[in-house]
DNA sequence: CCAACATCTGAACATACGCTCATGTATTGG
DNA sequence: CCAATACATGAGCGTATGTTCAGATGTTGG
């Protein structure tokens, strides 16, 4: 299974035995993603990784809304949108302003804005 | 529960009638995302979205490896690796070369790389 | 205060996803 | 040919995730 024990008596050596090809051909050598970082990593990329949040981000792209109109505009329940709103607050991808009894939201900052724009230009092929 | 509906007879007039506030400050007026654009986008975001797809990618960022050598170096299985492996391919975030019984993987291009730079230092704050 | 509105929240359910396990295919050396 | 190696694949299982539903909180006008 693991195939890192070395061969055992006869036939087909063990010929992956970490000894990748050209050696290095990339840009610089940045060390690999601990575990920790990964699942923190992950953790953003999932939050993006939804075709009703994208859809707030596209619209928060544009111009503030507040819930209700959101809602609206995607033709979902306040309920729903409320819930992803709350995952994209926590990632920091989205603001927020409270006026009386709404809240306008709008994205946390143009790292977002270029996120989203270069990603989408990068699928439009 | 819509909010949608005009009010009823006395009371709390509906003010979220699609009149966001101040109308306008941000970039171009780039439309919204339709249905299939969010779940073509979100589908991009999600083969991101793990820790063990990742820490391959971190991993291919500075080299060519053999999926044994994948497996190894994360210490999982070679099955696990091949099925993510696989995730990578069909979103063409990576590339692969056969040579004898080993297949080595790679970077799809540069903007994969790119990608993965960006948002590195994104969250190394 | 009270009713309508705007939003938020927790539980529940259906679905999607990642790993393991077993198996299948292909290549190499003897 | 045959066995070991390298990788791919399908089924199955446990867990995570998004939506609905019911209800709670907070705000406004009469």
């Amino acid at each position: 299974m693991t195939a890192r024990a070395k061969s055992a008596k006869k036939a087909a050596p063990d010929l992956c035995t970490e000894h990748h090809a050209p050696a290095s051909h990339p840009a610089a050598k940045i060390p690999p993603l601990s575990l920790v970082e990964s699942q923190r990593m992950g953790e953003f990329f999932a939050v993006l990784a939804d075709p009703t949040r994208l859809r707030l981000v596209s619209l928060l792209a544009a111009d503030e809304f507040c819930v209700c109109d959101l809602a609206s505009s995607l033709s979902m329940t306040e309920s729903a949108i409320s819930h992803q709103l709350r995952a994209l607050r926590a990632a920091r991808l989205v603001s927020y302003r409270k006026e009386g009894r709404q809240v306008f939201y709008r994205l946390h900052d143009h790292h977002v804005l270029e996120l989203y724009q270069t990603v989408r230009e990068h699928l439009e092929e």
